[in-house]
RNA sequence: GUGAGUGUAGCUCAGUCGGUUAGAGCACCAGGUUGUGGCCCUGGGGGUCGAGGGUUCGAGUCCCUUCACUCACCCCA
């Protein structure tokens, strides 16, 4: 048997990694437009970094870390996610110091290892963002603005953004109890999982799929009841401005996000088609983060997208393969000679091109042509190089001219530049 | 970690009650047309039937084991 690649790791083909950098480009243009600076940090960090950021007793720290001893005895782990590796390097080189405000973005791969499934690998990629140094909710209206630029420049549809404030370390505790409170008098009646999650991490039991604990869950205190004054205020603000760019929102009081740095404003970007996880994007407030791990007190908020998934919304392989524009059809070693040379005139001015080398009809070679769905062949054969000709056909029209070689180049710039 | 489903050609899949040399469509190659693609026609190449063991005169088919993939749960992008 044949090596095979990890479960969970896949490979991106041709006819499928065009998607994937159109994918980066479309965001790295739009990033560019709000002002984002691209940051690339490592895939391998200590394991404390992620401990201490996304939280002891959350899943992707419990079970779902690559993490090994290397060979100086030192824990590391591949990243489960950006944020922390950003916030690490951001605090580490000191950017706090060189300006109040950043704007940074990150593209790359991610790890966690889980049971695979549709939308959900081991490794995987996302799109990250990072809105450091405000608090203004005009910042969350932005940053969300920008995921909506980027998720429309990509094409997709029927997406819904849902919007929740998850508090401040000064709210969040006395919804928590009281959430707490209420799970523990109907204890007996919830599933062994909210059991479970009751003491582990309260609000999670929203997320649960179980009809009996929804039923009782419609009873159950929001965060919405309890949010202080300052985070109140902070999320109307945030859905006011959101709501002023035509936006659609559609407030969810159970969104909850599963890594423990969150605060105030969460969201999150579903789409349908997706099956079970349906989430293409997500993100929110982070304001402790930075101080956490060692940092100023800045406040922050970000968002990711899981490109896998944004993949999967994209529209079939089809349209994504790298067509030439020229196909060179030479007939004979005397003209494949020639062609050689045309072909690389073409290559020095960026037009797509190419040629085979093999002996093959010039039915075969239009066959090829066709096949890589090219828009012009040029064919040259030794009646076309008697006369210092060449036959050019236009593959969609099947008209055909004989120009003279020397123009050939001059041809093609002025066909390909419009 | 738990549950279910699926493994036959490069891809998608048929294969009856266990019975001769394992099939189709697509893709690939060649020809039909001495130098003209897509459509059509003809022919060709390509298989450890996931792997190992068992039952049987005989296994793609039945039994056991194992591996892989997929979907779902948990949780998340």
């Amino acid at each position: 048997m044949a090596i095979q690649a990890l479960k969970g790791f896949k490979d991106i083909l041709p006819g499928e990694s065009e998607k994937w950098v159109f994918m980066e480009e479309t965001a790295r243009r739009i990033f560019r437009t709000f002002g984002f600076s691209e940051i690339r940090t490592p895939v391998l960090e200590k394991t404390d970094l992620f401990v201490r950021s996304i939280g002891t007793s959350t899943d992707i720290v419990e079970k779902e870390m690559y993490t090994l001893i290397d060979r100086s005895g030192d824990s590391i782990t591949l990243r489960p996610e950006a944020t922390a590796s950003v916030m690490r390097a951001f605090i580490e080189h000191n950017l706090q110091g060189q300006q109040p405000i950043h704007k940074l973005f990150s593209i790359g791969p991610m790890f966690r290892h889980e049971r695979p499934q549709k939308g959900r690998l081991r490794q995987f990629h996302q799109i990250n963002a990072e809105y450091i140094g405000t608090n203004s909710p005009f910042a969350d209206a932005e940053l969300i603005y920008l995921l909506m630029q980027i998720l429309d420049h990509l094409g997709l549809l029927e997406i819904r953004l849902r919007l929740n404030s998850l508090g401040c370390p000064l709210c969040r505790p006395s919804f928590n109890s009281a959430l707490q409170g209420f799970l523990g008098e109907r204890q007996s009646e919830l599933c062994p999982d909210c059991q479970r999650r009751m003491s582990t991490n309260p609000l999670r039991v929203f997320d649960c799929k179980v009809e009996r604990c929804q039923e009782l869950l419609t009873a159950a205190p929001t965060i919405t009841d309890f949010v202080c004054r300052a985070c109140q205020e902070h999320f109307e603000q945030v859905q006011k401005l959101i709501s002023g760019l035509s936006i659609p929102i559609h407030r969810d009081p159970r969104l909850v996000r599963g890594l423990d740095y969150y605060t105030r404003t969460t969201f999150e970007i579903s789409a349908s088609h997706l099956g079970s996880q349906d989430a293409v994007a997500g993100g929110g407030r982070y304001d402790g983060l930075i101080r956490q791990l060692g940092g100023a007190d800045m406040p922050a908020i970000g968002f990711a997208i899981g490109l896998e998934r944004m993949a999967l919304l994209l529209s079939s392989q089809e349209e994504w393969i790298n067509r030439p524009f020229v196909f060179l059809i030479p007939l004979g070693a005397a003209a494949r000679e020639k062609a050689f040379s045309l072909l690389t005139i073409l290559y020095k001015k960026e037009i797509p091109a190419m040629m085979d080398y093999e002996d093959k009809s010039l039915k075969s070679q239009l066959k090829r042509a066709d096949k890589v769905k090219s828009r012009f062949a040029a064919i040259l054969g030794t009646e076309e190089l008697n006369k210092d000709r060449i036959l050019i056909r236009n593959l969609d029209t099947q008209s055909q001219e004989a120009i003279p070689i020397p123009q050939f180049l001059d041809y093609f710039l002025e066909r390909y530049l419009k």
